[in-house]
DNA sequence: TTGCAGTCAATATC
DNA sequence: GATATTGACTGCAA
């Protein structure tokens, strides 16, 4: 409805709030990414005002640059702004450019309103100030992001990683096995804390979740890729290091300050210019008393409520209900689990798509990023039958719920590799480890064909001692899940298709652009027969993951079952016959 | 109303 | 002490 109104009855620019002009800045660039470096478009009024305003932002983003203080003027973006209407393509080069580039930094405060600032935060007392400044215009991050071209989020938080790493800025994951490495970087550790606080306005938690399981970009609201764009902008900063460095330096030197004057004057510190006090504890606050005290669900509360995910991924109120009793949990707290482990699931299979991805791409110059991205684009027009005008077959789709149904369209119709690879992957893999069994097991599950076929081979030994799913059994199960279920699930499983065949063959399928025809028939054959005959390598090097992975794609399925079955219950059924 | 994305912040883990 | 995990929350959209 919205694009309708915008395409019938476009606003002049200048009409235009923030957010209104959004949709007209991604117009543009996806006419000029999808079409091609086309020149400027015909110059009828409403493309006019387009140009207009994408020219308009971008003048205006130039002469930020050029009034950056901190920033050389090597980059051709820096340069004065046009005096004539720049062409499209180069508008979209230059809005690359401005992010690949070094360029300003942007200061947004926590709640996304842009700020003004002349100087990086002087004061050493705040230990969040979102973000290092030098003077320039104002321009919004929001403005930024909108503007922006396709980021490799994966690659993006990889060379965060790396130049942390490599400046012993932060103790990472990678490096969790050697205790040398931890012994390496003593004392100089920046982390997590502070480059979140201080270059992307998050906390530690966040941006652990964030370097750990990027989402690619084009599944990433707007908000969503903030992030990136401010660590693609810290990358580029060549002084970002030691930014970071005097951040660090500053905030030990303000808490040895504090501390002192808190040993010195320990009955009248109150903290008041300090921000967080660092040395709170002694004095009980009313606040710390309204505190609730976090939930912390114990193990076979977890395991039941995966367990119960599992045959129904979308609980009805009656089942949250039950579940809250009979874990003696809040129906908040039950509600809030299954909203959080739906949407971890789906980041978790990201990961995994992009990974597998980068791994079977190893050497190409196509970052996951952009791969999963083409997969979207080729995929969003109503593509995901495999019908693309650029030729590969995807099953993949935009956004959780367009990837799901995706995956589940195009297994009803026997379609594409990726698919197979939902289901396909379970069966083998599934088998090797079974000695790992699940809680989660076929016992609730007998109603389910595809999670009952997918874990046939393994033996289930789950505690019978708590058996919330028991309640479960008596929930209404829909022949439409089973039926689709065992049409989607089955598909590959039955054809006994080795699971890294058809996954790394989607992946491949996927990633080929249809330009680049080179490698493309020669590596999907490598691909192929290095899944069939380098199986065993691959899936010992990956056994440990097996187990979850397992169960988030078998959780995966019954999600996209459940979304078929509310769509079924929209559409004609014709339409959603298997 | 429901589901999701994004995030915080408490807690767990290393 | 740094990072990872996760329950809870907010805001948005359908």
């Amino acid at each position: 409805g919205s694009v309708s109104d915008m395409l019938s009855r476009p606003k002049p620019w200048s009409k235009l709030t923030q957010k209104g002009r959004e949709p007209f800045i991604r117009m543009q660039l996806w006419l000029n990414g999808e079409l091609g470096q086309c020149v400027l478009p015909a110059q009828g009024q409403q493309q006019g005002q387009v140009l207009h305003s994408v020219t308009s932002l971008q003048d205006s983003l130039q002469q930020g640059c050029a009034s950056s203080e901190s920033t050389p003027k090597t980059s051709a973006s820096c340069s004065p702004a046009p005096e004539s209407p720049m062409s499209s393509s180069e508008s979209v080069k230059s809005l690359t450019e401005l992010v690949q580039q070094p360029c300003p930094a942007i200061e947004t405060s926590k709640d996304g309103k842009s700020q003004e600032s002349s100087e990086p935060p002087a004061s050493e007392s705040q230990s969040t100030t979102p973000l290092p400044l030098s003077g320039h215009s104002a321009l919004s991050i929001q403005e930024l992001v909108a503007m922006s071209p396709e980021l490799d989020t994966y690659g993006i938080t990889k060379r965060v990683k790396e130049v942390l790493t490599d400046n012993n800025l932060v103790w990472l994951t990678s490096l969790k096995s050697s205790r040398r490495a931890r012994k390496c970087a003593p004392n100089s550790a920046l982390g997590q804390r502070l480059f979140g606080e201080t270059i992307l306005g998050l906390t530690q938690g966040s941006v652990s979740d964030l370097l750990a399981r990027p989402k690619p970009w084009h599944k990433l609201s707007l908000k969503g890729r903030e992030p990136f764009v401010r660590m693609q902008l810290w990358l580029n900063d060549p002084n970002n290091v030691e930014k970071l460095m005097d951040m660090k330096r500053m905030e030990k030197k303000a808490y040895m300050k504090r501390r002192h004057s808190s040993v010195s004057d320990s009955q009248s510190c109150e903290s008041s210019s300090t921000g967080i006090d660092y040395s709170q504890g002694a004095s009980p606050q009313p606040q710390h008393q309204l505190k609730k005290p976090r939930v912390v669900l114990a193990p076979e509360e977890k395991e039941a409520l995966k367990r119960a995910y599992q045959q129904k991924p979308y609980p009805s109120p009656k089942t949250i209900e039950e579940l809250a009793t009979q874990l003696n949990l809040k129906t908040s707290t039950v509600i809030n689990w299954f909203h959080n482990y739906r949407s971890r699931i789906r980041r978790e299979l990201f990961i995994e798509e992009i990974q597998a991805g980068s791994q079977s791409q190893a050497g190409s110059s196509d970052s996951p990023s952009a791969r999963s991205s083409r997969a979207a684009h080729s995929s969003e027009g109503d593509s995901c039958d495999g019908v693309d005008a650029e030729g590969p077959a995807e099953g993949k789709a935009s956004g959780p719920e367009a990837d799901e149904f995706s995956n589940a369209t195009t297994k009803s119709q026997g379609g594409s590799a990726e698919s197979a690879s939902e289901a396909g992957e379970e069966a083998p893999r599934g088998a090797r480890s079974a000695e790992k069994a699940e809680p989660f097991q076929a016992e609730n599950l007998e109603d389910t064909d595809d999670e009952g076929r997918l874990r046939a081979p393994r033996q289930s030994s789950p505690p019978a001692s708590q058996r919330p799913g028991e309640a479960l059994e008596t929930l209404p199960n829909s022949a439409t899940e089973g039926d689709a279920s065992t049409s989607a699930a089955s598909t590959s499983v039955l054809t006994g298709e080795s699971s890294y065949k058809s996954k790394e063959s989607s992946e491949k399928i996927s990633s080929v652009p249809s330009t680049s025809s080179t490698p493309a028939a020669g590596s999907q054959k490598a691909n192929s027969l290095q899944s069939l005959f380098g199986f065993s390598e691959a899936a010992s090097s990956r056994n440990t993951r097996d187990s979850s992975l397992r169960k988030k794609k078998a959780a995966n399925l019954n999600n996209i079952i459940h979304r078929l079955e509310k769509a079924a219950s929209r559409e004609e059924a014709v339409e959603w016959e298997f």
